[in-house]
DNA sequence: ATTGTATTTTAATCATAGTTCAATCATACT
DNA sequence: AGTATGATTGAACTATGATTAAAATACAAT
């Protein structure tokens, strides 16, 4: 029995790094190879024990992806208070949170792109919901860059589809080639910005 | 026996559509679900008939998707003769690419995405060579953009990832998007144009 | 009507990977 | 040293879905 509340601490807080380190991992195989594709074998092979191991952490393999999700979305939420904090106009708002996504992306983060995979519909639906909220600030950004005259005139919704596109498609190819992915970030928040450059 | 031979050719052509029909199905759950989580089960139901009539079209379910990329790698290469004759300079080349390969999207052929999942590795560089083709061809389009006044001087293959990563993400939320594929496809064109437009 | 080939199905088999559980190992605490 | 709890493993179990083989159906040719 762990009563040093001390000791309790410092073992909590390995623990929590752990589930971390296993979330991380399983997210950057989910973004590579696709949810179905990545066994939990391999999640575990990486972080250098047995598949086992990560019922340890997480309840089930269903689950490690929901939490993979959960987590991206609070990172996207975070990015979005930077962005909002950060930023001058519509377009500024929209680069901060480009490059803070980025960033978030090297780290790991899951893409949400099956999200369908989910087997549980209330889960399923919280993220459908948080993802399009995501979307429509970023449609709001576009509108508001509209606005204050940074952004041309334009549909806020369907260009910022198209502009995160683009990097959502990132993951896909970025691994076999020569740039970096901060080079290519930064080239890319470059092309947005002529994209939608007014005037 | 079939010794007719207006009758043979009428078999074997119907049995060409069928193929042709398991592959396009095949090719719109893939895009949409993913190799791994689309079953043959899934796909022999849209088709109205069970699982194991496909091994009667097709060898197994990895030729299947080895098929559907073939297929789509051969869309592609139709898609660059037409851009290639149509289109008057570099970036018109590239917007006559995009409309035929939206098009080509809309029947459903495959979207290249999971290139690892083919089990064969002589199959899988065969691929990962056409398609690296398609690629460079995109960037060759893009300088010929250049220097012919139509594009403004920029990296071309990372503006050709841009432009073709906004529409490579396209299928994942289009079918729960109010506007119609083609509605999108134009706008995106037009978003393409603004992006790589000189001066 | 009968036959032969094309097509499809039913039932059985196989393979993979997720899950469970009891046993083991590590280590902080007394 | 001994013990309790945390962490990990190995082996067994299970579920899903791909694959195979034999049987059944459809239908053109004679």
């Amino acid at each position: 029995m762990v009563k040093n509340p001390v000791w309790k601490k410092a073992q909590e807080l390995q623990a929590e790094l752990k589930t971390e380190a296993v979330l991380s991992e399983a997210a950057e195989l989910f973004n590579l190879k696709g949810y179905h594709a990545t066994s939990l074998n391999e999640v575990a092979e990486r972080l250098g024990f047995t598949k086992t191991a990560i019922y340890y952490y997480v309840k089930n393999k269903n689950d490690l992806l929901y939490q993979t999700y959960i987590r991206s979305l609070d990172e996207i939420d975070q990015a979005t208070v930077d962005a909002e904090t950060k930023g001058k106009d519509g377009l500024d708002k929209l680069c901060q949170y480009v490059l803070s996504e980025a960033f978030v992306h090297k780290e790991a983060s899951a893409l949400l792109q099956e999200i369908e995979a989910i087997s549980d519909s209330r889960r399923r639906e919280e993220i459908k919901i948080r993802l399009s909220g995501a979307n429509r600030r970023i449609a709001g950004w576009i509108q508001e860059g509209i606005n204050d005259g940074s952004i041309a005139p334009c549909d806020p919704d369907l260009a910022g589809r198209f502009v995160m596109g683009a990097f959502n498609w990132m993951p896909r190819w970025i691994a076999s080639h020569e740039k970096s992915i901060e080079e290519v970030t930064e080239y890319f928040v470059s092309l947005i910005r002529k994209t939608l450059a007014p005037g």
